[in-house]
DNA sequence: ATTGACATCCAAAACGTTTTGGATTACAAT
DNA sequence: ATTGTAATCCAAAACGTTTTGGATGTCAAT
């Protein structure tokens, strides 16, 4: 039923070559022919299909993007920022974006395989990288472009966006010793994550400027979620000799642990200090306002998306490796 | 450089026809052959080029979603679960998600068109409906498949589901009331979303109930932001004669006027209640824990994208337009 | 009158599939 | 020997584009 060029050679009497040509502003065809057949087009409501222009063009103009869910109730104030930042990315730059909804496993990478053997996408964000990540071994062995936001073991020669997790952290527990605290506790994200190694060696290294060493006790694990992070600090709290400040990996499990505070009647920022990693939104708006360590996750999507597109494009890229200073945010969880 | 079906149609001397049939199952190629030319299409690694698949089969097998993100700092946990439900079922059946982002205005519809005309997607899940929605009436007009979260005025004749958000505040209302609380202010978002009219409806209509009306000057209106919700209870808590419970539009507001609460050195739920709608996984973890209304929202994204692919596929749906019956939460935040 | 240059046009191939409408063969029934 | 039937195969068209490699015509210079 949609217009087709053929549509428009029939209507103008000109072959489709020279309608296709004349769409498309090549020299080869006078100004009269084409002014009429621009302005048929546009007449008969003509609008390329896409399909067949990318099956011509042997490109997608499409990005993808497989989302790490983990659970039916996922939800992650991370991720939306980080979309917006890609869409808004991709969509000035004239790409799509085909997003996938799969929890880390197998039928993940299966999921990637899928999109690239089916010639679906032009590259792939990756984002929260794991350690040794089959995601980007795979994407390597096939060479596609893609950009992963977080590193890998090794810093392997591939292009990424990454935050330096090792100083936030490291800002963050300075803050923390400078205010006197000496009874730090920390609750890692799983430690299959990339990110989540850096900061717990942040952790333990400005702990070792001080001369302190991060307690077997004072260490716990949660899974990123508030609700975890609500569990470990109840069991950090119930300790004989509770620490006098929790740091969460991120900001989430921080909301968590600020909750197990609170339903002991304890005060946060007074009887005990919390604080967080990523500065989502919320942050600034909890009670009490969270310290953390800001990202600029938007931003990241933002830079990720350029790189990409240059990738796929065959544009020399400046640096395909980009590490970000972290900036320590001071509000009130850990006090005055 | 990747393999085609006319790759294995040289290497196992058949035709492009029989390979494409015994691929497919067809039953008009012998079980010698089918096993030789799957063996072969194993061996060399085949996937088909969806591109061309779908070029020929004139359908796509892929949604479409546009997300109106509202500036860049956009952060709604709301979609982050509404987003898993479609991705994960989409996923299900074998259909790609194709994700826009857009701020609401004049380009929102026109990457619409863009999709449609372009032929890029079966249909579109459409979110956060407005009374007049410029998105459904172009949808309609041009016959492309869609399903609705929200409705519109007068309830057309398209499928949709909904929460009934009068009911829901309704509940709210009157277990407010019922708390003694005579004096309630509400914090609206935009009148232009068919839902935030809806939930208006619903206070109104139990404060009448009670013989109330909503004052004037009991009425604020937020844009749905943690940020705004903060403003308008500052503006609210600084009458001469404050309410003695807020109620917000939605989930991300009532957390803005907690802050707002907290930062006057007031207690939420004991000096002043404060209650939300929507039930975001954060409600539950709040300080102090939210009331609210329960939106099933990863839910109602699996049930919308059921019935759009269901309408894709020409398959009859039973009900094309759901109301759900909201739950009413009752957590601390209103006092005991 | 040729030649060359330029402007304007187009047929056909290509992208990788699926489907249509037979073609061929073998074998049994007449 | 012909006919019918079933099994197996395939050439060609189609989906809607872009691109290649000319074809044609005009006009000025020789």
């Amino acid at each position: 039923m949609p217009v087709t060029i053929k549509d428009i050679a029939k209507r103008t009497g000109k072959s489709i070559t020279t309608v296709s040509r004349a769409l498309h502003g090549y020299q080869d065809v006078s100004p009269e022919t084409r002014a009429m057949i621009v302005r048929v087009a546009e007449e008969m409501g003509y609008t390329p299909n896409l399909l067949a222009q990318r099956l011509q063009k042997q490109r997608t103009d499409t990005l993808g993007f497989i989302l790490p869910t983990f659970g039916p109730r996922f939800s992650d104030p991370f991720f939306s920022e980080f979309l917006a930042g890609i869409g808004n990315t991709a969509g000035e730059y004239g790409y799509d974006l085909l997003v996938s909804t799969q929890p880390p496993g197998e039928k993940e990478l299966e999921v990637y395989r899928q999109k690239v053997m089916g010639r679906q996408v032009d590259g792939f964000v990756v984002v929260r990288t794991r350690c040794q990540d089959p995601r980007i071994q795979y994407l390597r062995k096939v060479q596609t472009p893609f950009v992963a936001f977080g590193r890998t073991e090794g810093d392997l020669d591939y292009p990424f966006v990454d935050e330096d997790g090792v100083a936030g952290m490291k800002m963050l527990v300075r803050h923390l010793l400078s205010l006197g605290h000496q009874h730090i506790a920390y609750i890692s994200p799983p430690l299959e994550f990339t990110f989540a190694r850096d900061r717990m060696r942040g952790v333990r290294e400005a702990l070792a400027e001080a001369n302190l060493t991060l307690a077997e006790d004072y260490l716990a694990f949660g899974d990123l979620t508030q609700r975890s992070g609500l569990a470990q600090a109840q069991k950090l709290l119930s300790l004989s000799k509770p620490p006098t400040a929790i740091i969460a990996g991120n900001d989430l499990m921080a909301f968590g642990a600020m909750s197990a505070v609170q339903q002991r009647g304890l005060r946060v920022g007074r009887d005990i200090a919390i604080a967080g990693f990523d500065d989502i939104p919320m942050a600034e708006t909890a009670h009490p306002p969270l310290t953390t360590v800001h990202q600029p996750i938007y931003k990241i999507g933002r830079m990720i998306t350029d790189m990409l597109i240059k990738i796929v494009r065959g544009e020399p890229l400046e640096t395909q490796q980009v590490v970000l200073q972290p900036q320590l945010i001071i509000r009130q969880s850990c006090g005055e």
